[in-house]
DNA sequence: GAGCACTGC
């Protein structure tokens, strides 16, 4: 639907009617004085030459919702907001705000657009992340935050009164967050028919967008009648800055992409010209393994191949090793970065000229009915495929080797990849609709809707949790505490009912703990940290050993190389502190008690209970090797060998998440009375039978 | 005795 022109190189094209209003424009560098025709819904003679700015500026003017399409570097991200500033839109005490879906975005970008308006950061341009807040009141008309961070400011301004233009970046992406702000914009605009929305995405998706802020119209408009502002959002395409990429596909399917992989990268290195090679595969295991078979092979294939430096990229690394990917290539080396798609958004990497694509990445789905997360490899979408290989085309033109056949990507690849919304579990969405007055949850109107089971099972969790009423309300003071809270609801749970047991400042620990990904450092050689993990193991389970762990490290005084003697992850620990230092905030504001139960840990395992009756399971009687079944559905489980309570096998225990690989295990597991489950949850297990004496 | 794509509040 979309074409771009540049000029002198072909003429532009006024677009039918059908086709929808699109208004191209080309920002490539050679055309700094660049002309575009534009086709508005419904008006068929031609507008007048625009440039980037006046065009942006005029659909802005005469639409409540524009959605620009563009590429990377097409500009839109940072000249936009500067634009709307100079034309008013941030006059009268509003601000503009734009969006970004990850945190180092939003920094960055902030950054750029200070300096280019030669403004100090924080002052008239500044940003909101979570534990961040680089904005002054007074002085701010630009305001870059996270999605989240505008969900959270929803709570307490549902109309976001403050902001007189909202643009959502990255929209394509479609985050969970990014769409829950996309549906909830749709219905602010219902009430502030003033508030302008720019949605911009990277690739062509300008037609769903549209269609989905399209207003349909309650009576035909009557004659003469004119409100003077458009509903039918208008759509921009915005041509980039990138450089042209060469797309090669295999003849054959390959049977082993990772040996495609190998002997492509070497025979890139081989045959083509200098410049860095990135490399797509799915997971830690994958990587390790082509890091290590590239090394070899080109040590076997002698002399030409001694210029390659191979190093691996995946969020587990530490730091250090991460930063190693960063640094330039020495001169006459080559760098060959083997990723997951943490290359593919999160992190941008220089002087990358060749891309290897093989066409899978993990990714979650969740089963509603077992109410189960599980991580698979699967293909990725046509979007992804064009996005991994534009990372080839950021300093000079590129080549993307393709590990799949052309005629796969044509034919079979799917456009787009599932949305997240529907590949996830809903409690903590369908939480924070409620939390902003969202009642008819099952009629939200989504940019794409999540299945009616997930939607169900989450209100069934919910009710569980006492946290919504027979009428799907949510419960006072418990809902409303549990919402305000930014941690999954069953941990929010846990949080007010250690109020009423005594115990908040150390479950406020274990929540902050449990919302890190791991305070472990990963270590080859896994018998160290076992072993390190025994200094702080506690016989009840892992919760309590965080809280020893979290003990050890206040008194060696946050020490870095206390943790690293220990085996523990320094940033973890960090953040923990920081969860920690809002969780207790928020707790005070809420006018929850803070105490502690010194060394009581029986109160600590109610409280825990109270939060997660539902993940509770049994040992099988005459279990030889460690076999649990859940209480709710009978599902076979058993504790991750990562867990203090290998082996020690409990009778009864309690989890905190299910991973599933050939079996299904519990990972962080803590021991329970069975008594406690129906003290903690007597709707809940009434009618299961408990047995608890049976063996 | 096993394994963790990636964000975010």
């Amino acid at each position: 639907m979309t074409q771009f022109w540049k000029p002198g190189t072909a003429k532009p094209r006024l677009l039918d009617d059908e086709e929808g209003g699109v208004l191209f424009y080309s920002a490539t560098p050679s055309s700094s004085h660049s002309y575009g025709y534009a086709s508005l819904e419904n008006q068929r003679q031609r507008l007048p030459v625009f440039k980037y700015r006046t065009s942006i500026l005029y659909l802005v003017e005469t639409h409540s919702t524009t959605v620009i399409v563009g590429e990377t570097g097409s500009g839109k991200t940072t000249q936009i907001p500067q634009y709307l500033k100079e034309a008013g839109w941030a006059d009268g005490g509003h601000i503009i705000a734009c969006t970004q879906p990850r945190r180092l975005a939003v920094q960055s970008v902030a950054a750029r657009v200070a300096e280019e308006m030669g403004v100090k950061l924080g002052e008239e341009v500044g940003y909101t992340i979570r534990f961040e807040d680089v904005t002054n009141s007074d002085l701010t008309k630009i305001k870059f935050l996270t999605d989240g961070v505008l969900l959270r400011e929803m709570m307490d301004d549902p109309l976001l009164s403050k902001y007189s233009v909202i643009m959502v970046d990255e929209a394509h992406e479609r985050s969970l967050s990014t769409d829950i702000l996309l549906g909830l914009l749709k219905k602010i605009q219902r009430r502030r028919p003033e508030l302008r929305l720019i949605i911009a995405s990277a690739t062509i998706e300008a037609k769903s967008m549209a269609a989905f802020f399209q207003i349909r119209k309650r009576r035909p408009r009557l004659e003469g009648e004119d409100s003077g502002l458009r509903t039918e959002p208008a759509v921009l395409s915005v041509e980039g800055r990138g450089y042209n990429v060469q797309i090669f596909y295999v003849e054959e399917p390959v049977s082993d992409y990772l040996r495609a992989t190998v002997s492509t990268v070497l025979s890139i290195h081989d045959k083509e010209p200098m410049g860095d090679i990135l490399v797509f595969l799915t997971g830690q295991d994958d990587i390790d393994t082509a890091v290590q078979l590239i090394t070899e092979e080109a040590q076997n294939s002698g002399k030409s191949s001694l210029g390659l430096i191979v190093l691996p990229l995946y969020s587990g690394l530490t730091r250090a090793d991460q930063d190693l990917v960063f640094s330039p290539s020495p001169r006459g080396k080559r760098k060959v970065v083997i990723s997951t798609n943490i290359a593919e958004t999160s992190l941008t990497l220089e002087g990358i000229v060749y891309v290897v694509d093989s066409g899978f990445s993990k990714q979650r789905f969740y089963n509603p009915i077992t109410d189960i997360e599980n991580l698979v490899v699967a293909p990725i979408s046509k979007a992804s495929a064009r996005q991994r290989a534009g990372r080839a085309g950021r300093i000079r033109p590129g080549k993307c080797y393709r590990l799949y056949t052309e005629d796969y990507f044509v034919n079979e690849m799917s456009s787009h990849g599932i949305p997240e919304m529907q590949r996830s579990n809903l409690v903590s969405s369908v939480i924070q609709l409620k939390a902003l007055g969202i009642d008819n949850i099952l009629g939200f109107d989504w940019p794409a809707s999540p299945s009616s089971e997930s939607m169900v099972r989450a209100l069934e969790v919910l009710y569980s949790l006492g946290v919504l009423d027979d009428d799907a309300k949510l419960t006072s003071p418990v809902g409303f505490q549990v919402a305000e809270l930014p941690l999954d609801p069953m941990i929010s749970k846990m949080i007010i009912a250690s109020d009423q047991l005594g115990c908040s400042e150390e479950i406020i620990t274990v929540s902050a703990v449990l919302s890190v990904q791991s305070i472990w450092i990963s270590v080859k050689g896994q018998r160290e940290l076992d072993e390190a993990k025994l200094r702080f193991a506690a016989a009840e389970g892992d919760h309590v050993t965080f809280l020893n762990v979290y003990k050890g490290f206040l008194q060696s005084n946050k020490s870095s190389k206390w943790c690293h003697k220990n085996f523990i992850n320094y940033h973890a620990m960090k953040k923990v502190l920081e969860v920690r230092e809002q969780l207790r905030r928020i707790a005070q504001r809420l006018g929850l008690d803070l105490k502690s139960c010194e060394n009581d840990t029986q109160v600590l395992r109610k409280a825990v209970t109270a939060g997660f009756f539902a993940n509770a399971c049994r040992l099988e009687p005459y279990s030889h090797n460690g076999m649990y079944k859940t209480v709710r559905s009978s599902q076979e489980v058993y504790i991750h060998p990562s867990s203090v309570l290998f082996r020690v096998n409990p009778k009864w225990v309690i989890y905190n998440s299910l991973v599933s690989t050939d079996r299904q295990y519990m990972r962080n597991v803590i021991s329970i009375e069975p008594s406690w489950l129906r003290e903690a949850a007597p709707h809940f297990y009434q009618q299961q039978p408990m047995n608890a004496n049976r063996h």
